[in-house]
DNA sequence: CTCACCTTGAAACTTATGTTCTGACCCCAA
DNA sequence: TTGGGGTCAGAACATAAGTTTCAAGGTGAG
């Protein structure tokens, strides 16, 4: 297969279209939609670039049938419509949490992105994702490599698996989160370690874990 | 939304046609698609049939549009088209495992699924599923409820992550599996704890995991 | 320059595919 | 029986959507 270069831009945008089009409608566009959306005069000439990115291994055509494009990964390998979320960066103990709640810019382009089932934006609605670096969080069941999805929110309930940051020892961390009182207590998910409790003040809640990926 | 119920038994052969459709193709199938599959001697059959699926909330038509199904949940949400495993049972220390490798007759149907990254049926085939029952595989930063995605196999590589039957313990565990000469080490994931020695001929490999998937 | 060669335009063409109309069949209650 | 509702057939229709044709505009090598 042609390895993927840089590709002339009318032939990326067509591309772009037609992922952004699948994941938003579920269905592949037509030869028109795609004609209208990248603003090209006629189907011809996107029946043409389409053709090329066949023949380059960008996506399949089954010929004659209707909304008949499948795009493929660089493997040549059909590439699905589940939803992604972005890895915004890294958690480690003792390390600052990457900035989040600052979309609006950048697509996701710029950043790395992983596969989720489609159950979870559909329950908790906007998620990202942390990768776990080091063993610091094995207390929560979560080791080196793992990526944590997360709802971003400041408000936690009882019982809930959250991202805490705590303040005074400029430390995230991954607990299960109670509020008693002014205090709070952070209980590990492995029930043989100890909790630890510590005053409201110092415990930011940034946000909930609804998942935990890993691949082996 | 009216409640799920029987259906006629040539609605439910539409609609089962429609998923096993999408699910081999990635697109959805058109007016005559399911005409010829469902041997239906008209189109304005089936499009009647797809108006009551349509009311009673089965799926979303969308009109004038080539192959504009799409399939819903029970909740009236889209279905995704990620592929699903069969969570054939369950795994707990002490417990025998659920017969595995006894496919061929009865479908999905009769078995709980779960959905899995496509990235995961891609890389490593045929594979199942186990939910964890207990703590006891928490040494393998595992816990209760979680599920583990296995690839089915008798042979393992050091290093794998292994669904491992000791024979006279009559126990199944979750552990990194490494030959040394005529003994296996089973080594935890958490480092923290001590690795298992035991000779070969008391180890069955049933398969490695290829994933684990925590919700919360 | 000029000739291949890639790319674009416009329009026509063909096929695929959703939609509609009409009549028939079946079943069951009035 | 009779009539209406639910279902099915067959055919025709209308539009959506893939494909093809022909011509023209660029661009770079020789």
């Amino acid at each position: 297969m042609t390895p993927r270069k840089s590709l002339p831009p009318r032939r990326q945008k067509i591309l772009d279209f037609i992922q952004q089009f699948i994941q938003e409608n579920g269905i592949p566009p037509t030869v028109r939609d795609i004609q209208h959306a990248c603003d090209i005069s006629s189907t011809s000439v996107v029946d043409y670039n389409l053709r090329l990115l066949n023949r380059d291994g960008y996506l399949n055509r089954r010929s004659e049938v209707a909304r008949g494009i499948e795009l493929l990964d660089q493997e040549g390998q059909p590439v699905s419509n589940s939803p992604r979320v972005m890895v915004v960066g890294a958690i480690a103990a003792g390390q600052p949490l990457p900035v989040f709640s600052q979309e609006g810019a950048g697509s996701s382009a710029e950043f790395d992105t992983i596969e989720v089932s489609p159950e979870l934006p559909r329950r908790h609605g906007k998620l990202f994702a942390l990768r776990v670096k080091g063993t610091s969080m094995m207390d929560a069941l979560i080791d080196d490599g793992d990526v944590v999805v997360i709802k971003p929110t400041l408000q936690a309930d009882n019982g809930d698996m959250v991202v805490a940051w705590l303040k005074d020892e400029e430390e995230a961390t991954l607990k299960k989160y109670y509020l008693e009182g002014d205090q709070v207590r952070l209980q590990p998910a492995n029930s043989q370690m100890s909790a630890i409790y510590c005053p409201a003040r110092n415990v930011e809640v940034r946000g909930k874990v609804v998942s935990v990926i890993r691949k082996f």
